[in-house]
DNA sequence: CAATCGTGCGCG
DNA sequence: AAAGCGCGCACGATTG
């Protein structure tokens, strides 16, 4: 074995011969931060099995670096987690054409499987595929005691496998047919890399107005929800005798209560509460105290506290605590394969910022584009559904699609018997609601496999009632129906679920036996559920990956004045120039179905775009 | 006191 | 009845 420290400049030509005498290379980069905001590059791994460099970045200077680095763009970049030493290679103005990515190519090969089943770091694959036990607790040392020997050896060995066991993962995705969705995988780091660097900009004024707002409102309820008790003598005997610690009202006034009546945000306070009423509930959930909304005042409230705290604490004040200080954007962390293929999102989770209602306008309202930009956002309307509809070959559905009417309000013609002015009355079994909206519930809700049972308690109807609707939906549209029944077959004989191709990307259903006698009945049907939702729910990440490597293609080529902000499931939002906003619009939109007809093939696409000042939803 | 689980809710 | 799917987060409750 040959590895060895390089901190001359002298040196650094041969790695350049290794870099280009080499169809792939090993990569890999320690530094003394996760953002290259806040932090330096230590060091940078380069090798294979046989040699391995390691580079004392900061003793050899980056600048000396860079002409190394440059020649990455002329090779294969094999790395594990290559999102993480992207963003510093972009951060120095490196560019990296094609990469290698084990650790997205073990995400792929193990989707779906659960906690003991999945072993995604370096040394855990290193361990199952070679049987090498790395020790990640040497290499950390780097920032302490510098390059010492052991510190050097580790280092190493973070590179050392890495094209070994690319060959190995290689065998694999070859056997299962995993070549193509690799590949878009592979392309998509580089975006989702980006997606990272340049995060959203908050307009923190904005966002403070709405948190004074919620807060506001959030004391009230409480302040509400406490005069309650304290005016019913039948209620007092559950106001807590001692403070509850660490718990104070909002101080919204600047003012700190001593005590706590009641704990609103505790579950167990607030059904004791509630069966002292003589209302019962099994849970404190909005969906069960709805119903009991007229039984007594306090029932409301409960509701209205829960909503509102939850925008208080996920989208209050805390979230500005996620604005770098550097860059003053968000930067947060995609995971890029979840078991549907999508992606998920943390500190903070971008994918879950409030869009229905008022104040969820002015929330969205609050992510704006750079100064002097403007927003052009895209997004897919009824992916999923359509998805369904290309193979369950639907002529209702089809033709639907075919003349872009709503699909909702089809359905809801047939099943109910009305017509297509009826569809917004209300829906008599429960008037709150109106036919297109019971329809929505009902389309989306069966089409994975929703029973009689949820179905009941989703509309507040009688499980009979139920069990009606979902006999008239299938009888209206038995392909559908047929379809769900193929890939929930195919995943209970296989034990795995492919989204559509030509991706074909896998989930596997680690509850699964061969012999399905061993496989308890509740678990075969949570398969079969699983499966239903797996194929429109990845197949529709497949195509928004696609879609977001063909912008930020677009967007590198052309060196168009545009940044991918945030992608929510099937929406796209750019940030662009003012000047360029019309002709972008037009190119998102043509890449965007570009996108998708990869897997719609006889089902026609819809993208909305719409060019707006912020963030905003149609 | 930290780790883990359950509840409830935000999104598609 | 574990009887739509996929997530992350905050908080309370429990455990060791």
């Amino acid at each position: 074995m040959e590895c060895q420290v390089t901190r001359m400049k002298e040196q650094l030509e041969e790695v350049n011969n290794f870099i280009r005498i080499n169809e792939f290379v090993g990569f890999d980069t320690e530094t003394s931060s996760m953002l290259p905001f806040d932090g330096k590059l230590l060091a940078v791994q380069i090798g294979d099995f046989n040699t391995q460099y390691v580079i004392d970045v900061q003793t050899i200077g980056i600048d000396n670096l860079l002409p190394t680095l440059n020649l990455l763009k002329d090779t294969i970049v094999i790395g594990h987690n290559l999102k993480f030493d992207l963003k510093w290679m972009h951060y120095h103005g490196i560019k990296v054409d094609k990469v290698f990515d084990t650790f997205l190519a073990e995400c792929l090969l193990t989707a779906g499987l659960d906690k003991e089943n999945r072993h995604l770091s370096l040394q855990a694959c290193v361990s199952n595929y070679f049987g090498v036990r790395l020790d990640k607790s040497i290499r950390s040392k780097i920032i302490y005691e510098g390059f010492s020997d052991r510190v050097i050896r580790y280092c190493a060995e973070d590179v050392k496998y890495l094209s070994l066991l690319r060959k190995r993962q290689l065998e694999k995705i070859e056997e299962w047919e995993l070549e193509k969705v690799m590949d878009l995988e592979n392309r998509f780091v580089k975006v989702l890399m980006l997606m990272e660097y340049y995060g959203p900009i908050i307009d923190t004024k904005k966002w403070t107005e709405v948190y004074t707002l919620v807060e506001k409102t959030l004391g009230k309820t409480v302040e509400q929800l406490n005069n309650i008790i304290l005016h019913n003598d039948k209620l007092k005997k559950y106001i807590n005798t001692e403070p509850q610690l660490g718990l104070e009202f909002p101080d919204f006034n600047n003012k700190v209560a001593d005590k706590v009546l009641i704990n609103w945000s505790s579950p167990i306070q607030k059904l004791k509460l509630l069966h002292g009423l003589d209302i019962n509930v099994k849970s404190t959930e909005a969906k069960d105290l709805i119903r009991k909304r007229d039984k007594h005042p306090i029932v409301p409230l409960l509701i209205k506290y829960s909503k509102w705290n939850k925008l208080s604490t996920s989208f209050g004040r805390n979230f500005l605590k996620f604005i770098h200080p550097v860059t003053g954007r968000i930067h947060p962390d995609y995971f890029q394969i979840i078991a549907s293929g999508r992606l998920s999102c943390s500190k903070p989770n971008l994918l879950n910022i409030p869009s229905h209602g008022d104040l969820a306008k002015k929330i969205q309202a609050s992510f704006i584009p750079k100064y002097g930009n403007k927003i052009v956002g895209g997004d897919y309307s009824n992916f999923e559904l359509r998805i369904i509809s290309e193979f369950a070959d639907e002529p209702l559905w089809t033709t639907t699609f075919a003349e872009d009417r709503d699909l909702h309000s089809e359905l809801c013609t047939r099943i109910f018997n009305i017509r297509e002015d009826q569809v917004n009355d209300p829906f008599p079994l429960k008037p709150d609601f109106t036919y297109r909206h019971v329809q929505k519930i009902i389309d989306f809700g069966l089409s994975y496999g929703m029973t009689e049972f949820k179905l009941g308690d989703l509309l507040d109807i009688p499980t009979r009632e139920a069990r009606k609707l979902i006999n008239s939906f299938f009888i209206t549209i038995p392909r559908v129906k047929k379809i769900l029944s193929i890939w929930a077959y195919a995943a209970t004989s296989r034990g795995y679920i492919r989204t559509a191709p030509p991706y074909r990307r896998i989930r596997w259903f680690p509850n699964w036996n061969e012999d399905l006698s061993k496989v308890e009945p509740y678990l075969i049907s949570a398969i079969e559920r699983e499966a239903k939702n797996t194929v429109p729910q990845g197949s529709n990440a497949d195509c928004i990956k696609e879609a977001l490597c063909l912008v930020q293609d677009e967007i590198d080529n052309n060196n168009y004045p545009v940044k991918i902000m945030l992608s929510i499931y099937d929406e796209i939002v750019t940030d662009c120039k003012k000047e360029f906003t019309e002709e972008w619009k037009v190119i998102l939109e043509t890449l965007m179905i570009k996108a998708a007809k990869e897997i719609l093939k006889i089902t026609p696409v819809k993208v909305n775009v719409t060019i707006s000042d912020h963030w905003i939803k149609d």
